[in-house]
DNA sequence: GCTTATAATCTTGAGATCAAGATAAATTTG
DNA sequence: CAAATTTATCTTGATCTCAAGATTATAAGC
């Protein structure tokens, strides 16, 4: 048998399930509940960094993904809350707050004249640019603790549970 | 070897860094990267089954926390709020709304008349024994793809993530 | 070329969340 | 016991998000 780990939050929550209700079977609880929590705690190392950017979470997401597309990062809003699993009006909202810091321009789509094209300016790719930097740096300190054996293990694990998760998803945000 | 999977969305997003950084070693974004969305599209499926049930995510994680304290489920804001991460302010206007609806009840606390205790109400208490039926139910189907042993590596997994990301958490959510 | 349908973006209104601080009670210190 | 500190909750103001629908442009059918 493996060794047996110190008890969490979670198996906490497990027990007094099982002393509430113990006709259920909670196992599954143990594992989502974990899922969730490491992202919520994940999350808040991974803005420490953004803050030290001068940017929030959501801000480095749209600049990221604008700056790995490639020169001239340059994509249509529908791209961008498509891929960033967010409703339409929210894009337009977080554009608005880039476009005001001069991070991004709107430019008219030549070919379609219902859509507009965004592009990160050159202070808006400089700045991404060092983000990105730090924040992998950032993540990378944050798995240090693990071995990478186990790391393999967890995003092996993680992969299968995606593809599982992933085609069942419509992506469903788009408003029309 | 282990047998190569298809490449999912994350897989993408790491081919487009190392196109456009190369000197970037980007694997822990892959890590992470999975985590989060395996994080947002099970909330998703979560989310479907509190909806069926007439109730948001936060009222059910309020409700059942409630409930797996054990009679008489009561307990003080301060203590939600740290079990649930959220910030005292949330949990004021959280435990507005479910008093209005009727599902919980604000006591005085006999012992310190600062702080306040609040109970599940008969209503409040069959909506989450029913709720929380459907809802682990639903976890299990979510997860029912998989093998076993392969939940049993993703559980593992996680608890060891969780377990070096807990520790470092203060729980900082609270306002005084 | 009209008419209808589809597509892309933006607007509006409501709700959830947080950070900061206000209020008020309990506890500690001298 | 009075003052200062700590603790518990609530209030305020700002931001983010979504759902629904409005607006405008393109595409398809006739």
């Amino acid at each position: 048998m493996a060794q047996k780990r110190q008890a969490d939050a979670v198996d906490k929550i497990l027990e007094q399930w099982n002393r509430e209700r113990p006709e259920l079977d909670v196992a599954p609880m143990g594992t989502i509940g974990r899922l969730k929590r490491c992202a919520a705690l994940v999350q808040r190392r991974l803005d420490e960094v953004f803050e030290a950017y001068g940017m929030s979470s959501w801000e480095f997401d749209v600049l990221a993904t604008l700056r790995r597309s490639g020169a001239p990062y340059r994509l249509a809003p529908t791209h961008l809350f498509s891929a960033l699993m967010i409703t339409s009006g929210t894009m337009t909202h977080r554009l608005k707050g880039l476009e005001t810091r001069g991070l991004v321009q709107r430019l008219a789509n030549p070919e379609d004249a219902r859509s507009v094209l965004v592009q990160l300016t050159d202070e808006g790719l400089a700045l991404i640019d060092r983000a990105v930097a730090a924040h992998v740096d950032n993540e990378r300190n944050i798995l240090a603790p693990h071995s990478a054996g186990e790391l393999a293990a967890l995003d092996a694990s993680l992969a299968r549970l995606l593809a599982v998760l992933e085609p069942a998803d419509d992506g469903g945000n788009n408003r029309t």
